[in-house]
DNA sequence: GTTATCATGTAATTGGTTACATGATTGG
DNA sequence: CCAATCATGTAACCAATTACATGATAAC
């Protein structure tokens, strides 16, 4: 039982779903492979922490329906006591802009251009997710139950979009400070494209 | 040669150093423990991208001082050229969050407790590198030369500053939510700690 | 005396990605 | 006709952590 396998547990302790969409629930709060995610299920299933019922469905494939047992929760909840590991991030871009003295502005604007990309297609999926959610987030959060699956969604989905928010800020700020000396050196950068 | 490989070679294209020095200047921006360092340094070295010398000391234990090769330089800027994998996050506590309604107000307060005062160690850590290297920082960013070191580590620990600051942000944040809810409530949750 | 820092390494294991494999349906 | 989505799985490999191992010196 590692973080994915309880990542998992919190999903299904609120909805039973297939390992197929655990694995597009879980993508934007923690990135795991089908290949991963399936053998794990199977091994929870041993355990007896989830159970499975097939679907059979004409339009799409068949596919198995996982729920969490009771066992599975209680493994959850102590789980949630325990303190948490430290936050792990891998930014190869962020190596890169370290080296990026190594190479000319137009490498550095074009790796910040790609976040830029990459960042707004994950706000648009996150904002999709907020507003598709956004019927359970009352207006007033103050007024909602703290501890309800709608507010830790909520507060979640916030995170995230902060995190992206906070991303795209600085890639600006970055391309800005670039585009600033490129003018004041009065260098066409713009041909090096 | 994977991502760290190229941290490391980031590093040494600009300072000689030990595997041990090495492992302190990466941790803040990647991960990776001394077990994971030097067998790859070792491998590095018998591909021709680094190459030691052995330094003795009397007072401490002796070390192997590291520098980029010339193939080590140019393997670093082939790198730089191409488009960066996608940034991952594993932040287990933001699981813990999600599930957080399973359990109880205290035990949500008591991980963002833990992630506050995790996010100021480093806040600390990363002050001290930015006054540490302050003298190359320019008090005026718009005339420093972009493309050197000096303004890469800058952007970098820009970065960082802003990460550990968004995440203190929002722990604050659920946190007043949270304290918000318990007054409304008229519960004494203080007893639960 | 015990803990922390400096300094290096290996071995075992777990975690995670890439590639291989299959097959239906839908949309462009 | 080709690509994408849905749906599951295995095998091989690479990445990363944990544990094992050693040993000096300095601070508390």
């Amino acid at each position: 039982m590692n973080s994915l396998a309880y990542a998992l547990l919190s999903v299904l302790t609120r909805e039973s779903m297939s390992g197929y969409d655990l694995m597009l629930r879980i993508q934007p709060f923690w990135q795991a492979k089908h290949s991963q995610i399936y053998p794990l299920l199977s091994k929870m299933e041993q355990a007896g922490y989830v159970e499975h019922i097939l679907v059979e469905q004409s339009d799409k494939p068949d596919k198995k329906v996982y729920s969490s047992t009771e066992a599975g929760l209680s493994a959850l909840r102590d789980w949630l006591s325990q303190p948490s590991a430290d936050l792990v991030t891998r930014d190869e871009m962020l190596i890169k802009v370290y080296a990026s003295w190594l190479g000319d502005r137009a490498e550095l604007r074009r790796h910040l251009e790609d976040r830029i990309v990459a960042c707004q297609k994950r706000l648009r999926h996150l904002e999709g997710l907020r507003d598709k959610y956004s019927s359970d987030f009352q207006a007033d959060a103050g007024a909602m139950d703290l501890l309800s699956p709608a507010f830790s969604s909520y507060i979640l989905i916030r995170r995230s979009l902060q995190i992206v928010n906070s991303d795209l800020e600085w890639c600006h700020w970055v391309l800005e400070l670039l585009m600033q000396q490129e003018l004041a050196s009065g260098t066409d950068m713009t041909s090096t494209t």
